[in-house]
Parts: structure tokens; sequence; C-alpha cells
DNA sequence: ATAGTATTTAGATATTTGCCTAAATATACA
DNA sequence: TGTATATTTAGGCAAATATCTAAATACTAT
């Protein structure tokens, strides 16, 4: 739960989210899509993998990351224990 | 929507908002539910408080910190985006 | 008024984070 | 085999974060 409250916490983490909601892709389009350096992606990538918020196919030479939800759930199911107090 | 993220990227204030859960507590009464300084628990009260998550009331020289699940519900919100396919 | 309790503010320090460039690794292709 | 492309790893730096102690503020009660 750690990992995904500090994958999570990241503006550009989050946008690679929204992203890859529309369809999977390769490092080097995500990398198009910011003004930042390759390999700082490829970390922002690393951690949304530590967290299970995304998955990575290598396909050839390149590698395709897309959404992985099942955290998603878990995320959710954390969030609603506060709509509810506690006795 | 950062601040939120901010607030619940920390352990300690995660297990605060659960403790708040249970019923409103005094600052005093929440450190010593951990092996934290006053005023470091302070700060993360105040992080909580500008990710809107938490309320305080002064109560004569206490102050009441109490849950605020209106934030709650725009992240699950910001969540659910991910369970359907963007077309 | 003075002393005591509750909480926050300030200032310092160690750790973590996000970014970069350069180098390493892996695959493709001529 | 040798070169180009895709991605990751390594190393370094500046900014942000979590923690602490000491001091300030606010209220209570003697």
């Amino acid at each position: 739960m750690n990992n995904v409250f500090k994958a999570l916490n990241d503006p550009t983490r989050r946008e690679i989210l929204e992203l890859l909601r529309g369809k999977d892709m390769t490092v080097g389009e995500i990398v198009d899509k910011f003004h930042i350096s390759g390999p700082s992606i490829s970390h922002h990538l690393d951690l949304l993998k530590q967290a299970n918020l995304v998955n990575s196919k290598k396909n050839g030479q390149f590698i395709y990351y897309s959404l992985n939800t099942t955290v998603v759930d878990e995320i959710m199911k954390w969030l609603l224990q506060f709509k509810s107090k506690k006795k």
C-alpha cells in the first residue's frame, strides 16, 4: 500500500497512468509526451511497476507499458472505510 | 489533488486518519498513539488539513481533529476512470 | 500574576525524491 | 559483424520531506 501511494504522489506518474488509459504505450512514446529525459521517465515507470499500477511486456526492442487496475480496487476499498464511522 | 496524494503518502498520516475514524481526538491523544514528537505530529496534522482530509475545532486549550471525507469521494472518482477503458 | 498544560512555529539535520548526463545493455538490421 | 535505436543503470545534485529540540503562543487555574 505504501508503494501505491508513493507512486501516485507525483503529477507526472499520475499523468502517465491517464495516458495509458487510452492505449498501451512504449517508453519512447511516453517520453515524447513530456519534457523530461528518458531515464527519468524510465524511473517513473519503474515506481509505477513496483506499485503494481502498470505491467510491461517486451516486444522486440520496445517495451510496452499497460495499466494494471487490480490495485485500484484495493485503494478504493481502503478509502471506503472512511465513508463509514467505526463503532 | 496533489495535496491529497501528498498527505496520503505517509504511513503515520494514514494511521492518523484511521484513528480518527473511531472518534475525534486532540493532538495530545494522537501524539500518545505514536513514538513521534508533538511538533512532528502537529506538522502531519497540518498537511492532512491542507489536503482537506481533516477538520480541527478548538475547545478551550484543546484542539479536536476530525475526519473530513468530502475529498475521499474525489479520489475515488479519479480512481474510477481507470476501471473503464478510454475510447 | 504565576505556573502549568496544549499546541504550533522556527530552525537544524538526515533522508528521500526527481531530475539530469553518461555509460551499459538489449535488440534490429544492413 | 558493426551501427543504430530503445531502454535501463549509475552517479551526482538540488529541492522536498520527516524528524528532532527549543522557543513562542494560547488557555486554565491557583
